[in-house]
RNA sequence: GGGGAGGUAGCUCAGCCGGUCAGAGCAGCGGACUCAUAAUCCGUCGGUCGUGGGUUCGAGCCCCACCCUCCCCA
């Protein structure tokens, strides 16, 4: 994306994750969005772009309503709980740095929203008429099609359901079908993957259905600002918390800096909601629509989608308490391709941590510190240059980023990684140890540890937006923090200058980076068993 | 019911428009080395490419049928 901008203001980025379902467990599934976008956030913001990262949750509708009942408290006081206890917890575990959390039952939300839609509303493009649906008597309110089980029957309740009508407000989503098809003929790398842009250009094509964007059926939600018997349904309330987060209907200044977003980060079920209604309504109201609409792939668990009511949910916490929250954000993008599905296993995460965090990452800093430390008493020696590793840290860094361009995270991962074999193979070859017994190569060996921590340091900088915490440690560990600054602030564009690390600075062993780990208790054990 | 994706070494996966395409990483095995978190480096074993047909001089790669998994739509 090569901004044509003259002026000096850096880029700025802008992507959300999706708003998550406050009734929801947190599992492993949301993380994964969560880290991904913080992995990118991360990056671009080591390109010295200015990044906006958001991420929040979606709180209204009945089934909110109802467990709040069931809890005793109002809605509001059971979401509090909910994102207070379960949500925002999940940031922390994964360490993500997030810039807003958007709820949609804030003030700010709720006044965008209205007049989202009362714009929509005096352009013509609401308008009242009949709803009918699947509705079940027990849950009191309307299925999709799509939820009931076999025959028709309520997947809660196992009950027929039946067919009732209602009078509700209509989007004329079927007048953009042209509008939508042109822009993604236009603009094929608007929704990815392929595959994910494929689905979405068939389904419009198949023709677009006006939809119902309000339910008076539901008390939990935003009224409409012209009919108050009625609230916005939720996805039409919920898409847009992406523009209602950074100012719409309440600081039009800001939005107008900030919209469209850059990126739309979604699990492929919510594909159509984002890659259509959403445009849609963007549309309607005049407004740009975003640049990409990213659908990554599930997480399987014993080759299933994980759910919750499967008891393959698994909890963050459950894999960060015992890998920690690197081994977490690294473990799920190196060892999946975004945008596919991908098994997670207790075995497989054991298995990377060990190889590649332990043995060939963290291992590296171990040799290279410890030989500092011993041979020239913690003190680095002076910058010489080094073909070899420049040239290949220079096409690690260009891969990277290529490939982070096109949110492809395991191939910038690789390329970084990549570049670590390369420098454990340089230790090997030129065998330091050796030279450190032999005066007359002092030399040699000044040498071979200058390009080995000059390598670590650009290492440091190219794997810091996926494990933070490590390389924070090995950015200090190198003496890089008292001369370069922050590693959160070293640019990737220019990683790979080579001689950064100055001669002198204080290079210390610390404790491994990622320590080997006691064997997992029993064998598949754990609360991942595909409980029967 | 319609549409789509996929089934390739023990595991996770690459294989673009058919002709060194039978590959990589991990695991396993053997060797080198000792700075290091028993790590590193080198070498190596390993697959009738879901099944059955067909097209072709030649097919994981094309066609047909079937089996299995998953997704979307109805």
């Amino acid at each position: 994306m090569p901004s044509a901008d003259s002026s000096d203001e850096p880029a700025s980025f802008f992507l959300t994750t999706p708003i998550y379902y406050v009734n929801d467990a947190p599992h492993i599934g949301h993380a994964y969005t969560t880290v991904a976008g913080d992995v990118l956030t991360r990056w671009h913001r080591q390109r010295g772009e200015r990044v906006h990262f958001l991420t929040g949750t979606d709180e209204h509708g009945t089934k909110v309503e109802r467990t709040a009942q069931a809890a005793g408290v109002s809605p509001q006081e059971w979401c509090d709980r909910l994102v207070e206890d379960s949500w925002k917890p999940v940031l922390r575990t994964v360490d993500a740095a997030n810039d807003d959390f958007i709820r949609t039952t804030e003030p700010r939300h709720e006044k965008g929203v209205q007049r989202f839609w009362e714009v929509l509303r005096e352009a013509g493009h609401c308008y009242a008429s009949t709803y009918e649906g699947p509705y079940c008597v027990g849950c009191e309110e309307f299925k999709l099609p799509g939820d009931l089980l076999e025959g028709g029957l309520c997947p809660v309740h196992g009950t027929p359901v039946e067919m009732l009508s209602e009078e509700n407000w209509f989007f004329r989503l079927s007048a953009f079908s042209e509008a939508l098809l042109a822009h993604y003929e236009a603009n094929p790398t608007a929704v990815q993957p392929e595959s994910a842009y494929n689905e979405v250009v068939s389904f419009i094509k198949q023709g677009l259905q006006d939809i119902s964007m309000s339910r008076s059926s539901v008390a939990w939600g935003v009224p409409l600002p012209w009919d108050a018997s009625q609230v916005v349904y939720v996805w039409f309330d919920a898409l847009l918390n992406y523009a209602t987060a950074v100012g719409f209907g309440t600081d039009d200044e800001r939005f107008a800096q900030t919209w469209p977003a850059d990126v739309h980060l979604v699990g492929k079920d919510i594909l159509r909601f984002h890659a259509i209604y959403w445009p849609a309504m963007l549309l309607a109201a005049g407004l740009p629509l975003p640049r990409q609409v990213f659908a990554h792939g599930w997480l399987l668990v014993g080759g299933e989608k994980m759910s919750k009511t499967k008891l393959t949910g698994i909890a963050p916490s459950a894999i960060v308490d015992h890998f920690g929250s690197d081994a977490f954000r690294y473990y799920f993008l190196r060892a999946i391709p975004f945008g596919s599905d991908g098994s997670f296993s207790w075995e497989d995460m054991s298995a990377r941590y060990k190889s590649e965090l332990a043995d060939q990452f963290g291992n590296l800093a171990s040799r290279l510190t410890s030989m500092v430390e011993r041979y020239r008493d913690g003190v680095l020696p002076a910058p010489v240059p080094n073909e070899q590793l420049s040239a290949a840290l220079q096409q690690a860094a260009s891969d990277a980023d290529t490939a982070i361009d096109v949110l492809d995270l395991q191939s910038a991962i690789n390329a970084a990684m990549g570049f670590v074999r390369t420098v454990n193979n340089y230790v090997t070859e030129t065998e330091p140890w050796k030279l450190a017994k032999d005066e007359a190569r002092a030399g040699d060996l000044d040498a071979v540890l200058y390009c080995t921590a000059e390598s670590l340091r650009a290492a440091a900088v190219l794997l810091n937006p996926v494990i933070p915490k490590a390389c924070s440690v090995l950015w200090s560990s190198l003496g890089a923090e008292a001369q370069l600054g922050p590693i959160s602030e070293q640019r990737v564009d220019q990683v790979a200058r080579w001689g950064q690390l100055p001669a002198g600075a204080r290079v210390t062993k610390s404790d491994p980076l990622f320590p080997r780990l006691d064997e997992l208790s029993d064998a598949g054990g754990r609360e991942t068993a595909p409980g029967g």
